[in-house]
DNA sequence: TTCGTCGGTTCACTGGATGAACCGTTGGTT
DNA sequence: AACCAACGGTTCATCCAGTGAACCGACGAA
């Protein structure tokens, strides 16, 4: 591996994020590291505006927002979300509930983006939200549309229950992610919060690889059984419109 | 300045951020730094995962979401958001229109959250925005509350004007600070964008510094000179209220 | 008073970062 | 078809920038 400093660099950057607010310490042991380069590395990344020194803790560490600004216009996101905004805007006027965008991210969804219900009553999400894939309807339409390889990868890794409805064990959840393949759109109730249920449906990228998915979520006192299949037909259409538009089903290459 | 290997990596982040999808020979010349150098951060940014080569164009250099993910984390974003949502949910429900939570960065607002109007037509900035400060309403009201050399320091640079109604007179733009201080919200009419119209109020945070700023937005047709009193004495109402949360009246320090 | 841990500093050593010069390829021009 | 400029990527001798063990003063608990 090259560059070894700069590796550091991002690892201590990475542990702030993880721990913030951090104590030098603290980083040092995370990423066994002396505390000399850990504070070396804090201070260039200061000096970068990437990270700063907590006004309410002094000799607390945390990320600053320029991180976030530079880190936005990732890539893929921008593409997918380009790709996604006008069907999926249509999808959340049609069903008048949360919708979301979700990309992968290290065996996680990443909600990239949201459209709000007009229902006083709101699923919520924070966008960056990171969601354990078996235990969002999103996760699940991903894995739907992964190749073998990934999902078994992902299902031998340790799987936690965020509530007690969430399934985590893995011949289930291997079932489910048939069923979710023959059906067209993955169901979770209440596995990732409690009183929410999703469905979700996967995005497919060039060359017909599995590129995000997107999901309609809401209380699961009105997302109920009877409105399923309705709901995931829906995202369905549209997440059909949006891989199209990514050049899922394209002849003519890249 | 330590670390210049850290420095260069992370210069040569944000030119990809900026120039995505990025090419080599652009990178170098956009960083003034060897082609070999750039090449070695790149592969080392790829190892970790925060930058890969595009699908689309063999050479060419994007983000990745990890990047995202790491950095949505950020400090002030998530210390603000958490503040904020509750009251900016019911903001959002009262008026019906779009609310957004922005926070500073280099002179621009960043937008770390939105939560849109159940309308059909409506005001859509993407998440992770970065609006100048001139000429959006949420720009105006943050200089409103920032410390006057910061505001003497922001009007002194350039600034450009994104539509034809867009202000970029320095003496004017004072004008409408002085305005807004004295009204308590600031007006943005189709200077950031033709066709919407916008309120904002300042947050502060501990000891009264400015700390972001929210505002509603939607279509000109809809936001309507009759409306801004309405609108722009609640958003101060949440503003306050949010404020307080974050402990910008507190007596007690910290 | 003692102890452990905190954030932060020092400095001699050396291995890892540097960048000029290079290669093969591509695409436009004549 | 010959040319050329610009592309992405590679090589390697030079040397300086990054490293980390040992250290400091401050603080809180026992």
């Amino acid at each position: 591996m090259s560059t070894q400093s700069v590796v550091t660099a991002i690892r201590v950057l990475e542990a702030v994020s993880d721990n913030q607010p951090a104590g030098l310490s603290e980083l040092s042991r995370e990423v066994d590291v002396p505390k000399a380069t850990v504070l070396r590395m804090l201070r260039t990344l200061a000096e970068l505006g990437w990270v700063a020194q907590s006004e309410a803790q002094a000799g607390k560490w945390v990320l600053t927002n320029h991180a976030f600004a530079v880190a936005s216009r990732g890539s893929s996101g921008s593409v997918i979300r380009d790709a996604a905004m006008g069907p999926l805007n249509a999808l959340q006027l049609d069903t008048t509930e949360t919708v979301h965008l979700a990309v992968p991210d290290r065996g996680y969804m990443l909600i990239i983006e949201r459209l709000d219900t007009p229902h006083v009553l709101r699923a919520f999400l924070p966008l960056g939200s990171r969601l354990p894939m078996h235990a969002s309807s999103t996760g699940m339409a991903y894995l739907s549309a992964a190749d073998e390889a990934f999902v078994d990868g992902y299902l031998a890794g340790p799987l936690e229950a965020l509530t007690p409805q969430t399934v985590v064990d893995p011949v289930q959840l291997r079932t489910m992610i048939v069923d979710t393949r023959a059906r067209g759109y993955s169901i979770n109730e209440q596995g990732l919060s409690t009183g929410i249920t999703s469905i979700g449906v996967p995005l497919l990228g060039p060359g017909g690889v599995a590129a995000g998915s997107i999901s309609i979520s809401g209380p699961s006192s009105r997302i109920v059984p009877a409105k399923y299949q309705e709901y995931g037909e829906a995202a369905a259409g549209t997440a059909l419109e949006i891989s199209r538009a990514l050049g899922a089903f394209s002849t003519k290459g890249y």
